[in-house]
DNA sequence: ACGGTTATGTTATATGTTTACATCGCATCG
DNA sequence: CGATGCGATGTAAACATATAACATAACCGT
């Protein structure tokens, strides 16, 4: 296993993150190249501040983190519109339950069937695969005619590292 | 079957509204009372708005209602207070992916485990029961050490009546 | 260099949600 | 009866999230 990966999709706690960040921008750049989309300077910058850690952060969030940095104040339309476009090319989700995004990690194939894990101590945020979960679902929806084209499946609750330090006992 | 129920969560062609109505009223009206809650008027008014159809509606499309009904026009934190304990009582849920709210036309236990259908096309919002799902989930969470708090599934697509309307043939 | 397409800038506004504090109605206690 | 307490509502303002509309600039193939 490479550095900075997991199997849990949580960040391990020595884990690398400068070679985390470089993947997600060189997956993006596979990604944006497939789809025939330019990865521009702005939305590299919105990426790696949305891939500066696992947690979701929200668009202004990312402007406020943007403009500390490059000096000018970027209009909120512009991180959304980079992020649109980050989303699209699957790179970046959107936290539904927050309102906010956070990096993909891991390689989903065309349409995304991935549990979402978001913690509410540390707000790391990580996908697991479980496809029985979205066949059922998918079956659930079907069993009353209804055509899905897009499932969300997002828990909140406590991670494993977090349990941990709440509790230092054991 | 009553009349303006369904298997399928969504109303049928035929559904009669008012005594559809008049049940989550009268459901609201229980669980008020088993909570220790008052059901005041705005409470009531503001749920006759989130039940007048089987969409979801936003906070603020409550309080265009009431206010070209009531004459008066309430502050956005009067209706979201009412909608807060609404939701806190179970008789209106929140569709997360669409920061709104509609009204819940079954009956769960303490914990809600449903899977929310919400159709593009109409906006109809249905939930349906597959408690496998959600075990399946916990068990997901719970492998990688993940403490499970709340969990969201809703689904995105097109509902049987609105997929038939799309191709009237057949 | 030209012209179409894509990306970004600029300004303004829509939509969604909460904080803080004042007031009111009502039940209960003394 | 008046005082007290508490839940519900009113009022004003701010904060947070997201998009519309239109102008300009960068890029790309020819």
């Amino acid at each position: 296993m490479k550095a900075g990966s997991s199997a849990s999709g949580f960040p391990v706690p020595d884990h690398d993150h400068a070679s985390c960040l470089t993947e997600v921008i060189v997956r993006a750049a596979v990604a944006f190249e497939r789809q025939g989309l330019r990865l521009t300077d702005l939305r590299r910058n919105v990426l790696e501040e949305v891939a500066a850690s696992h947690k979701a952060v929200g668009a202004y969030e990312v402007l406020e983190r943007l403009a500390s940095k490059g000096g000018k104040r970027l209009a909120p339309i512009s991180i959304y519109r980079a992020l649109d476009t980050l989303v699209a090319a699957g790179v970046v989700h959107r936290l539904e339950s927050r309102n906010a995004f956070f990096a993909c990690h891991v390689v989903h194939g065309g349409n995304r069937r991935q549990i979402v894990l978001a913690c509410e101590q540390c707000g790391a945020v990580a996908e697991v695969s479980r496809p029985n979960v979205f066949d059922d679902i998918q079956t659930a929806a079907g069993a009353v005619g209804f055509r899905m084209s897009q499932v969300l499946v997002e828990v909140s609750g406590t991670c494993a590292a977090c349990s941990r330090s709440e509790r230092p006992d054991k």
